[in-house]
DNA sequence: GTCATTGCAAAGGATTTGCAGTTCC
DNA sequence: GGAACTGCAAATCCTTTGCAATGAC
């Protein structure tokens, strides 16, 4: 089931984003495909239609569509490489705030059902589960700073992390 | 319990890797710590020690370490942002050997026991699933070419993805 | 009309490569 | 001795930023 151009202008509407023919076509080429494209590839897709698409374009949009939460990011923390000495098998808690990573150990985790692999005739190596949220620090530095709002904050490019 | 820097010498020796005093170094300092630091963290904890490490050591020696199965990359495939439009909670099967990511759907996966990051005090806002391992196509492709070995190789550096 | 969005070009950060000198086995 | 490893510098790739022009509301 494709998502049309009209459900798109609907869904940039309700969440007050302007709809412009780039932003459309952006998110139009990456809501029906399974492929998790980079930004690049989307920039070449788009292009074909509209050849004067720029690479900050999609950037930009990239951004604006992820705070608007109609885009996830699949690589979060792609930024940069982080290595890890331990090679047993083990977890991940993610803060989304400070970027961090913890371990968890938990052989509830390691024995998690993957049947699900099987439809695609995947060789299945490994899993790994990475839980998302914010840490200890994170939520108490975050509620010292509770009634600090936004509202004069001035306008900026979407964030892009 | 600290890794030391025998047991280092030995886990390299037998897995071939030559000993220097930088990869020591290197390895001793990411297996040591649980903070998944990234390439220039690591540089920096060495020279703290080694003053005249190279950051193309760093990655030579990371990815060296990394096809010994030393090390491992937290956030696989960080090379460049991969994006999705599908926001619904899901997981994925990732090919080593294409990088390709597909989508799994799968009630299992979604409900499966997050307690352990409880003692961390963690807000957990979401989790995601990701299964390794070799594509369908993947595993075709390789069964054609299987009888090809590496014996006539000419040297190079330890492959960086 | 105003301000977000766009395109272009330049900057920036992370990682890789070329190459000559050095070191480990 | 010779291949593997190292350091330095330059190159490359991905992403962000500065800025002036444009276009959506």
């Amino acid at each position: 089931m494709r998502v049309t151009q009209d459900e798109i202008r609907r869904r940039f509407r309700r969440r007050g984003l302007r709809v412009t023919p780039q932003r459309v076509a952006i998110y139009e080429a990456l809501v029906n495909t399974a492929l998790h494209p980079t930004a690049e590839q989307l920039l070449a897709s788009v292009r074909r239609r509209l050849p004067d698409v720029s690479v900050n374009t999609v950037y930009y949009t990239l951004g604006a569509l992820r705070e608007a939460d109609l885009v996830h990011e699949v690589n979060y923390g792609h930024e940069s490489a982080r290595f890890d000495g331990n090679v047993e098998p083990h977890h991940h808690l993610v803060c989304r705030t400070c970027r961090r990573i913890f371990d968890v150990h938990d052989e509830a985790l390691d024995r998690i059902p993957l049947e699900a692999a099987e439809p695609s005739h995947f060789a299945v190596t490994g899993h790994r589960v990475e839980i998302y949220g914010h840490c200890a620090a994170c939520r108490a530095r975050s509620e010292l700073k509770h009634g600090c709002d936004d509202t004069n904050r001035i306008h900026h490019r979407p964030t892009r992390r």
